[in-house]
DNA sequence: ATTCTCACA
DNA sequence: TGTGAGCA
């Protein structure tokens, strides 16, 4: 199941038609790759070549703002490991946990105390 | 015919 | 984002 990714990830679509695939102007594609959504490859001609996972990004970037987000907010989503993505996202939208409290109100004491030996070996890492 | 970069009555 | 210019 290796062959299919690399065939997603190969460059194969010119903007003509990921403009027709996505309803998006050229204009809009090239400006999302401005923001780093998408990064099709060039040829030597500088010509965009765009993947597959280019095609599905554009059009999950399309989702998202028709949804009403800015485009750097899509940016950040998509800059952000997905682990750190969901943790962030449980923590502003959930209530934290009470391993949370006591981590961050143990992180605080230590800090007050001036005690501070960077041992990232520790679950919560340098403190 | 297409795509590219750049710039803005 | 749209649009037109001047290239490749």
């Amino acid at each position: 199941m290796k062959e299919k990714e690399l065939r997603r990830s190969m460059a194969v679509f010119t903007i003509g038609t990921v403009m027709q695939l996505t309803d998006l102007t050229a204009r809009q594609i090239r400006y999302y790759e401005e923001q780093e959504l998408v990064h099709p490859k060039r040829t030597d001609t500088n010509r965009r070549m765009f993947s597959l996972n280019d095609v599905d990004r554009l059009l999950e970037v399309k989702d998202y703002l028709a949804e009403g987000l800015n485009i750097t907010a899509i940016k950040r989503m998509y800059s952000t490991e997905r682990k750190e993505q969901e943790k962030a996202l449980e923590k502003s939208q959930k209530n934290l946990t009470d391993e949370d409290v006591r981590r961050i109100l143990y992180k605080e004491i230590l800090n007050a105390s001036g005690f501070n030996s960077g041992d990232s070996n520790k679950p919560w890492g340098r403190i």
